[in-house]
DNA sequence: AGTCAACCTTGATCGAGATCAAGCGCGAAC
DNA sequence: GTTCGCGCTTGATCTCGATCAAGGTTGACT
């Protein structure tokens, strides 16, 4: 297999990095100094974007696609730590060294901002240092609550927690009104999804039969899930039901 | 058994804050402003510091003292996401509600800064923010780690991982430098660190003793630990050898 | 249409860690 | 000194998810 070359184009419609909001509050002059800095690199499936250790020579904004953040020990057991959905961000303002992995599930592109340029407009513009800050702390958070599934939850819950957050960042909906019948893609492999989980395949694949035996989800396909009661779904994950109320 | 009063106190040494550095770069009237929105508080063991969903009015810095940051669910499974120890930071800026249970385990002493004043200074000093920044990103670095840890190390490599992480910051050692014979308390009990590791009380005991019996370490008392070759029980984390050399 | 390779499902069995249970050690309070 | 309670250890048994194994399904390519 030949590695995919990165492509990189100039199209732009406007700030991709303002998908998360970090330039809600740019002036004009400031957005004209991100396009000054901004490109943009495609990935192919599979591809990876990153490698633990390498020498990050940009931030950047996931367009589209999706792509994983994961861990590897020496044996070859994996975690993800991570999921990185259109209008995420990659990269470690003030830091140069990948601490993760970074794989292309589906076709990825990034919109990309050189470090040093977007390190130093960072130190003029409180309000983009806000945001990081911000966003860094969603990711803290996100990490966290994924730590007490990993160690607490059941496989069952597992998998009811991943199809939640799936549900709700593919559905475009804001998040906890979502109520009735939902349905979505899934972007993972069953194989990926236990990285995510801490789980085998094997496990994921019967539990996911599992809910569909009872009447959770249905199954059109192998990737595509209906949900036809959601609050059915959240009581699956083991979560309060009021979790998402903070913060 | 009566709530314990929280104990105020004025003395100050030199800014706590710079446990972590974040005023190493600051300005005499920086610290200025510091020492006027700065006081203390105490804890003791077993009491609560912050409620999940409690308003916060200040961070602050951990000045003395063990405690532990917390997740349950409805069912009472919890999980430990994170553990405080002297110079670690305790608060959200630009965040007003607390997102995890904060409890003392040893005797407590916290240098807080009020909330709004503090935000309003790292809007105004561009190098607070960017320590921030940094010290988010260093605990979003030891989740993702622990993510790693809980879903996919055996009790064995858990007990050790944990080992080594006290280890280091217990004996103020600059972290890999570490080698030879090494010893410390454990601060927590077993069922604390179950907690953290995602284990039960009795797996905990059952694979200290297996390190015990095995050589790994020697125990004197139930807390004291000695661990005749560091480099040894770094073996038994699973983890790459040079792990630690990035970041 | 036929082939091949991913990806997924399902069954049988195994084993690490959970659960249930009993007892020990030690410091605090009386 | 005795008692109590908490934290810890150890044993017996059980269970959930891992592991090993055998097909099934789908879609791309020839």
């Amino acid at each position: 297999m030949s590695v995919p070359e990165i492509t990189f184009s100039k199209e732009c419609g406007d700030c991709p990095i303002r998908h998360r909001a970090v330039c809600a509050r740019c002036e004009a002059d400031e957005l004209e100094q991100l396009e000054q800095i901004k490109y943009y690199r495609s990935y192919d499936p599979g591809q990876t974007v990153i490698w633990l250790g390498d020498t990050m020579d940009f931030v950047a904004s996931v367009v589209s696609g999706v792509a994983t953040l994961s861990q590897t020990m020496e044996d070859g057991r994996t975690q993800m730590v991570g999921l990185l959905l259109p209008s995420d961000f990659v990269g470690r303002p003030g830091r140069d060294q990948a601490a993760y992995n970074v794989k292309a599930i589906t076709p990825v592109t990034l919109c990309c901002f050189r470090r040093k340029p977007f390190e130093e407009m960072m130190v003029r513009t409180p309000h983009i240092a806000a945001r990081l800050l911000e966003m860094t702390l969603d990711e803290l958070d996100a990490a966290r609550e994924w730590m007490l599934l990993l160690g607490r939850k059941t496989a069952r819950e597992k998998i009811a927690s991943l199809l939640t957050i799936i549900a709700r960042r593919e559905t475009q909906s804001k998040a906890d009104v979502l109520q009735g019948s939902v349905a979505f893609d899934l972007p993972l492999t069953r194989e990926a999804m236990a990285d995510y989980l801490g789980l085998t395949l094997e496990t994921v694949s019967r539990q996911i039969s599992a809910l569909k035996n009872g009447g959770v989800i249905e199954l059109h396909g192998t990737r595509h899930i209906v949900v036809p009661d959601f609050a059915r779904l959240i009581e699956e994950t083991g979560d309060d039901s009021d979790g998402g109320l903070l913060s």
